[in-house]
DNA sequence: GACGATACGGAACGCGCGCCCCGCTTGTCA
DNA sequence: TGACAAGCGGGGCGCGCGTTCCGTATCGTC
């Protein structure tokens, strides 16, 4: 790969990386090539589609949560541990309105990369879990699919109003330790 | 106003109520159009844009809200009245895609109609959690807007996920009820 | 330094959708 | 029942955006 195609295909990288965290999907491919400083053909020829450029833009971002839940799993409090990670995904994924598109749009089948991505982060999210669990630091009737499904509309609940981040992540930290009555 | 015109005007609102809670503020004009068994200038004749006519739509959603709310701030006791209110939020909006783009668009500022009917529900909404808390039956931390901002997050998640209502609800709940260590 | 290949830019195309327009239909009232 | 207004349908326009194409510029090599 020649030098500038290289140089370019970072660039565009980083300026998709930056133009989906602020406006999400919906930014259209011009403002990108823009921001990158290249031509629109430029970025067709390093991502076939604009969600091709979507799909790896979020890949990176996946596979560094996943990598950073897999840290914690070695944490000598599995409580503690858990936590720490649910506060990352909350207060991490706040900020970036791209996350809402990930997780709401079904239409990104894509060829399977981001799938597999997602189901190790679900994978590595589900031992912090239950390692919790076992610790007894979080109840036991909730599964490793039903925390993504609250975390999605905690992140989701934060794009609106970030300034409400630590009342909302209080009462989800607290509902999940509550114990249940049987 | 002609007998017919009326007919149709309520046969738009039906079919645009059906549509977007279907669909999202994403389904097509002619759509509706095409559902209700008009022309898409016959919608065009009632409401002066699409986006009026998503506005007169959730008008009626949110007053309906609304009243149930008002109702229930005359119960006896206080917190079960709150959570069943809650219960109507999460699960009465769980299955309708356009209460997201209603939340989650700041793009419709409207004529304030809207804008109007959401601060009665919020108002409504804060007294029924005022008054839970006064009976401590909700943690005292927590204003109307966060509780607004936590209501929205749930049900949005629940639009992924439908099947984890209950466990989602139950974590919410719990998280609320959950008295600060201080 | 010259030449071939590789990559670039941005004008142009197609499509979907919101919105308008106008010839025709239908309801209403005398 | 006739005449006029009110209402209707759907073709068409304009715009925004994803995608493609191709003449031009740049890189790497001999």
């Amino acid at each position: 790969m020649r030098a500038d195609a290289q140089r370019n295909r970072a660039r565009v990288l980083a300026a998709a990386t930056e133009a989906f965290a602020a406006e999400g999907l919906a930014v259209p491919l011009d403002e990108i090539a823009r921001r990158a400083g290249v031509g629109a053909g430029t970025v067709y020829r390093h991502f076939p589609t604009k969600e091709a450029l979507f799909e790896a833009v979020m890949l990176d971002r996946i596979t560094r949560l996943t990598e950073y839940a897999k840290t914690l799993a070695e944490a000598e409090d599995p409580g503690a541990a858990f936590f720490e990670f649910l506060r990352r995904m909350v207060f991490g994924a706040a900020s970036s309105k791209d996350l809402i598109d990930a997780l709401i749009g079904q239409e990104l089948s894509g060829a399977g990369l981001i799938v597999a991505a997602k189901r190790d982060l679900h994978q590595a999210g589900a031992e912090l879990l239950t390692r919790a669990q076992r610790a007894s630091a979080v109840r036991a009737d909730i599964g490793g699919t039903e925390l993504m499904t609250l975390l999605s509309g905690t992140t989701l609940a934060l794009q609106q109003n970030p300034a409400d981040g630590e009342i909302v992540f209080a009462v989800l930290r607290d509902g999940l330790r509550a114990q249940i009555p049987t």
